[in-house]
DNA sequence: GCCAACGTTGGC
DNA sequence: GCCAACGTTGGC
């Protein structure tokens, strides 16, 4: 199967392009998404390779700061079990866990690519997340518009 | 299956 | 803090 790709969300505040590069491994389990859509994503469509442009969502500069790359396929998600997590889901069963991720390997940080600089290139505007009313914390990116990401970072 | 109420996301 | 948009829940 050819490589993929997809934009990820994260609140940097939970999990930065530099939490990525300075974990230890530079790889993170993408934990916390509960959302179908997303969760299917990464259960039926994600390959271990895939490209993923890092976007940093609900901060003072909201847009890409990176690379990263799917570094596992999907598997349970701890944090739905744990009653001390804000992702606790007391309604998911053990035996069948309802909530899935795969892990993340940096790639390299890029310069940011802010949301209204995203909106004004025209080679970017049908990426899914820029369209009316997304919500979701993983789409997916075709081929053509990552390279036009590259080609808009390498611009800037 | 419908749909109103409610919760969440996330930019501004 | 506001609010548009969308997802989820649960009564019927």
């Amino acid at each position: 199967m050819e490589r993929a790709y997809w934009l990820m969300k994260s609140e940097p505040d939970e999990a930065s392009i530099d939490t990525l590069a300075q974990s230890v491994s530079q790889r993170l389990p993408w934990t916390g998404v509960r959302n179908y859509q997303a969760r299917n994503f990464m259960r039926d469509a994600m390959r271990i390779g895939d490209g993923v442009l890092f976007y940093h969502s609900s901060c003072p500069q909201p847009g890409i700061a990176g690379l990263a790359e799917v570094a596992s396929t999907a598997y349970p998600d701890t944090t739905q079990f744990d009653p001390a997590s804000p992702y606790f889901d007391p309604r998911s069963d053990p035996a069948a866990p309802r909530w899935l991720h795969v892990d993340v390997r940096f790639v390299r940080k890029t310069r940011l690519l802010g949301l209204a600089e995203m909106r004004a290139t025209h080679s970017l505007s049908d990426l899914q997340v820029l369209q009316r009313g997304n919500r979701l914390s993983i789409t997916p990116v075709t081929p053509a518009q990552w390279q036009a990401v590259l080609a808009v970072l390498d611009a800037g």
